[in-house]
DNA sequence: CTACAAAGGTTTGATGTCAAACAAAAAGGA
DNA sequence: TCCTTTTTGTTTGACATCAAACCTTTGTAG
């Protein structure tokens, strides 16, 4: 759905990206993921263990989405899960050496990923852009 | 994955336009649609009859997507297949009277769409927006 | 004309995604 | 304490999506 103009290079952008992001990881042999798993790898280099709660708020996807999700990595032995001992609910997702080993990998793949995007805007005009889509996003 | 801001601002904003876009297709009650289906529509309301080949083009997505897309909506009755008759390989996707009815509907969801998103930027950032954007895409 | 390659679509299998229903534990109120 | 509600997460069912294999029809080289 693109009747806008606006809405369809939105779309198109995020396509090209997830496309990019997703042949990286498939060229480093990382297993077969998508960018949803690269999101939550991402979200616990930066925070650490996490419970799935708040890993369902940072990776922005339903939570019956982020449960097979972490199973995967789970069984790829990125992640590990453990229940909470105060809370009995909560079950906290943590990175394992192998996943913490990957975090080279992934860092290249955020690189090469801005690279691809600043290759034609300048740093001025990424900065504009940055901004009209917080506009946009903030006030929906 | 979002490392770099751009990169998870343009996935946002693309989430809140297809949540916006499904949500306006359920209150219209014209069956479980995604946005995919829409953009089916759109290009018929466009381009009269087109191929299979030509709607994958369009929409973006696999030939093996388009087709259960393709069947749900002639299921719906919005649309019809059928042969061509020079080349027998190919299938032209029509709009039926049923599909033809719907148009004011789309017609509504785009200019809400656009609303939607004008609604906190000008018509010129509008016009930086969708500059920028295609910057990016086109040298990607 | 025959054989091989290319083009247009569908089928199959795997998986990400969501909504709704569910289960278990914690929190709160009477 | 006991009952109800809320919170956290999983399960189930439906479906969009892609890649790879496949089928049918065209095109083409010899």
């Amino acid at each position: 759905m693109k009747p806008d103009n606006l809405a369809y290079l939105i779309s198109v952008a995020r396509e090209k990206m997830s496309r990019f992001i997703v042949s990286e990881l498939q060229r480093h042999k990382i297993g077969k993921l998508v960018p949803s798993h690269g999101d939550i790898l991402m979200a616990l280099y930066q925070h650490g263990s996490l419970p799935m709660k708040d890993l369902v708020r940072m990776i922005r996807k339903d939570k019956s989405t982020v449960t097979p999700l972490v199973e995967k990595l789970i069984n790829l032995g990125y992640v590990d899960k453990n229940q909470d001992e105060q809370d009995l609910r909560i079950k906290k997702i943590a990175l394992t050496f192998k996943g913490r080993s990957l975090r080279p990998i992934f860092d290249e793949i955020s690189e090469k990923l801005y690279q691809r995007i600043y290759k034609n805007i300048s740093v001025e005009e990424g900065k504009t852009l940055r901004l009209l889509l917080e506009k946009i996003i903030a006030h929906w």
